[in-house]
DNA sequence: TTGTTCTGTAATAAAAATAATTACAGAATG
DNA sequence: CATTCTGTAATTATTTTTATTACAGAACAA
């Protein structure tokens, strides 16, 4: 299982996607029940991505930037996870075994098609059907 | 990113289909370079799962329990992940809140989704091939 | 039979990853 | 110019993952 940001992030989207106006982080954070600084940290990813925009200051929040027709998953799922969807094992495998020294190959091998198969699908479902679910 | 269990489960059942006769966990551990306790508890999952078999006692040690071909890694993948691909936020959501009280159940199918996308390409996949990857 | 070398498993400790919190400067507004 | 937001860094806490220790039991071989 990998770590809840894809959620996170999903569920901030959905929220915008919403609610009418700017919403605050503060606010966000009281729906999703995580800290605040979490949210703020998410959204500057987001904003930098250009799927939201801030207003500082009072009463400022975010917002989305484009239709939630226009944000796919896929997307998301290439802002948020960078590394791959398998880990390596942390330690070095032994590299005087044929199997040790190739593993590492084989499973960046395996995390491309695995990714391409989740993207594929990905690819099809924007925030948009998302709120259609809510 | 997922925890490390499917590469390490991969690395002991590639090796398996590679080397002569059973194989120590200690053989194993030292070709991954992780604990031989930890490829002796992935062994247990494999052995209840009925992937490979294992010789108690002196000389003893694990061996594949049928033809690599026949390993398929949507079996693998069912055996190591139990939950989902995505993690839920580990705080439940604001329930009073409309996204946040559905965003459990969306959150559920897109796991769903994205491993089925998965599945379907690892179902075509076997240990067999990856030994060829070596 | 008895010593050796394996496994199985539980219990504990260490390390790493993740999330929460605190703190504070700066932006926008009324 | 006070208030209420954001941005971000730094620290702490929690959770997850991995490693280690410990020991009983199985199989084998001398």
């Amino acid at each position: 299982m990998i770590n809840g940001r894809f959620a996170t992030v999903i569920h901030i989207l959905t929220l915008l996607a919403q609610e009418e106006g700017a919403l605050s982080s503060s606010y966000i954070a009281g729906s999703i029940n995580i800290n605040p600084v979490l949210v703020r940290k998410e959204i500057s990813v987001l904003r930098a991505a250009g799927f939201v925009v801030t207003q500082e200051g009072k009463n400022g929040g975010s917002s989305l930037a484009m239709p939630p027709s226009k944000i796919r998953l896929s997307d998301l799922y290439r802002v948020v996870y960078k590394e791959g969807l398998f880990a390596h094992s942390r330690n070095l495998p032994n590299q005087h075994c044929t199997v040790g020294k190739r593993i590492g190959v084989i499973m960046d091998g395996l995390n491309t098609e695995a990714e391409q198969a989740l993207l594929k699908r990905f690819r099809s479902i924007t925030i948009r059907d998302l709120l259609e679910r809510v």
